[in-house]
DNA sequence: ACACTTAGTTTCAAATTACAACTAACCATC
DNA sequence: GATGGTTAGTTGTAATTTGAAACTAAGTGT
């Protein structure tokens, strides 16, 4: 049972740079749209993945050089006219990373984007990025996920800023302080203190292990 | 650029039967477990059909006969062995119609069954059925997506035991007013009421037309 | 007319959240 | 080494939201 559909799969890896979200853009190496700017994508390799999570890890490790700790399916895209070549479907997926691990790669081949100055992408990239950054708005509101771009330690006013910037709204200092004690996801790392200014410095937490690479989901929002 | 993954797409098509939630399975026509029951599937028609969403219509009117106002899409299962034949791709899609509308069809081949009582099914179709079940929970929390099991027409009373059904808890009647009063999606059938018993019959509401076919999201949930 | 049942509303207490003002701790400057 | 400026973190309290109980409303059956 032969198909001509095109399945591919593509990967929106975001991180914050100078306080706004960013995506991860490759240069195309292949036809169509070849040397432009692109998502990071490849081909389900039936051999090698044992499903379309395996693909978008490989294909993530591949392109970008990053293996992430969170890797989520956003969603489908497909279409007979999304791709030059004909009938194709796209599985993408989304990952989140803090800028060092972007910046530690020093790939030439990758440049970080800002989601509000994107121009003429590709396919539906445009499209697909959007959905990622709706989705994390989204998920930020009741869950741990920006965490994952927050860095391995982090101080809570940091942490208060990431969930702003992933919300694209203020939040209340006390009401945060609140929810992540409840969460229950964080640890302080004794003695380490975040000394950057001439002010009283912050202490430094980091993600308990068990929700490194897992999602804590509160009942109630913010 | 021929593949020989298998691409198909699966509806998990969800209703409230003895105040349950079910889904309906249809007879498989063709092998792999053929005659078995398992959740309505097919192939993409890339002549026929624009997109996945395309497909999952005509999927679901082809094989139950029924056109659902809502159909989103679940997630996309992959994998080696999820398919006997080899590597498989299929976008999962889900959709919410009340007892009337698959009752009306009276398909025989159709059967609705309570998703705490499936037995085995093929491929990972438990495991499609439990994602949508998941997903309907979490959205309930939030949104009038309860409303499209509800019918064309039901009592606030009614609809409150739909939340409660979706939710898997029991509901504040109070609470649960205030919060659909706020959503606004709802507008009173003038003149009709529920006369079902020796007491004071409900007044009957419909959703609002702009809300028949989309989504209404609460800022904060319940 | 009266009992019984469910629909729908009112009232108020309890819990949650938002705001403001506070104390704490550091650096820089005099 | 006291003083002021700045951000970290906490405390107290007002405002808002939610939960529980008790009420009124409107039917049917006896």
């Amino acid at each position: 049972m032969n198909s001509t559909i095109i399945q591919t799969i593509d990967i929106v890896l975001l991180s914050i740079k100078n306080a706004k979200l960013h995506v991860a853009l490759v240069k195309r190496e292949n036809q169509p749209y070849q040397g432009d700017q692109a998502l990071p994508g490849g081909y389900v390799h039936e051999q090698e993945d044992n499903n379309c999570f395996d693909s978008a890890t490989r294909v993530l490790k591949t392109k970008t050089g990053i293996k992430s700790p969170y890797l989520e399916q956003l969603e489908t895209f497909s279409g007979k006219y999304r791709d030059p070549r004909g009938w194709s479907i796209t599985v993408a997926y989304f990952a989140l990373v803090s800028l060092e691990v972007i910046e530690s790669m020093a790939n030439p081949l990758v440049s970080l984007v800002d989601v509000d100055q994107l121009n003429e992408l590709p396919f539906d990239h445009i499209k697909i990025i959007t959905n990622a950054v709706n989705r994390i708005r989204n998920k930020s509101q009741y869950s741990s996920l920006p965490c994952f771009l927050a860095g391995d330690s982090f101080t809570l006013p940091a942490l208060q800023k990431t969930y702003e910037i992933c919300l694209d709204d203020k939040l209340h200092k006390v009401s945060f302080r609140r929810k992540i004690d409840e969460m229950d996801i964080l640890e302080e790392i004794e003695g380490e203190l975040a000394r950057v200014g001439a002010h009283r410095p912050a202490k430094i937490y980091r993600l308990k292990t068990s929700f490194v690479n897992s999602l804590k989901i509160l009942e109630k929002g913010l």
